[in-house]
DNA sequence: ATAATAACCTAGTATTTTAGTCAATTATTA
DNA sequence: TAATAATTGACTAAAATACTAGGTTATTAT
């Protein structure tokens, strides 16, 4: 399962696109500014967000990249997808053949985990994201996603 | 986020073990043997799995490792957080410091997201897995375990 | 006692992935 | 026509992953 700084730049990228695409297409140059990413990387990963599908390229001074799509219409899995190919928690890629010749013992759990991730990623649009966003700069509470404040520590995890 | 083969080597070990460790404690010997898994490999993993308290061992002929309590008791994030130290989708580690000095946008997005997976993980024990493994052995459809044949193909996670 | 067993420990390495740089080319427009 | 900004490809540093090698220590069956 792929879940780095990859896709999650990419989502802050197609984020920032939303955010200001208002009048003019948004250069990867002020994302880069706005958002703190090398140029170059996301050069690479707006390579494979055009290709695709998810946003549209113009040429040129007064150039840049606009959303392919409204914004309610693009989910979160989706650029993920795109830029890192697969969104998979299971060995084999879905193949099943992960051990031996069969599935593997733990195969229907990764599988089963790898559907949660996906459905609730997938839920989620650009959207949902700009609302949320657009809230919090007004001093609102976060609504759209539903945030919870649980720390992660392993002493929290394990009972 | 964390989730390699890792933390699924030592789910599946640990499953190994709870399989097998009806009369005596089970050497890694055999688990690198049953599930194809390095040994040295395995040593370094149950060196973390005995500190985090999720196994005993036993050291000289007839030794190996058992489970340290009940199957049911012993939750698959719980073995993943020991061998991979932390589960946690977003960039700060939950500091929440990710851009700058505040949240980046997407903040709200990966601490949500993570809470979803961990809840996952944290409702699947082990001897959930042995169940699931048992039926799977008698021909039974797994049914602990909720399966679902969905496919994840870029394709098929954007509309 | 001692030989076999199996955990335990440390250090190293090969491979892959991530994240990024560099240097060009091409299309567009002011 | 000069500036802009996408587009492309090749290359690199750093980190993580997935191992390997070689030992030591504790235990037990003989």
């Amino acid at each position: 399962m792929r879940l780095t700084t990859k896709g999650r730049f990419a989502v802050t990228a197609m984020l920032d696109i939303a955010l200001n695409e208002v009048t003019k297409p948004v250069t990867l140059a002020g994302i880069s500014e706005r958002q703190d990413i090398s140029l170059s990387y996301l050069e690479q990963l707006f390579s494979r967000l055009r290709k695709q599908g998810l946003v549209s390229s113009v040429r040129g001074p007064g150039g840049g990249y606009r959303l392919a799509k409204p914004a309610a219409e693009i989910s979160v899995s989706c650029i993920i997808a795109a830029v890192d190919e697969l969104i998979d928690a299971t060995q084999c890629g879905g193949t099943e053949n992960c051990h031996d010749e069969g599935q593997c013992m733990t195969h229907d759990l990764w599988a089963s985990l790898n559907v949660k991730i996906l459905d609730y990623l997938s839920g989620v649009s650009l959207a949902d994201l700009v609302d949320n966003q657009r809230k919090k700069e007004a001093g609102l509470p976060a609504s759209a996603i539903q945030f919870s404040p649980r720390k992660t520590k392993i002493s929290e995890i394990c009972a």
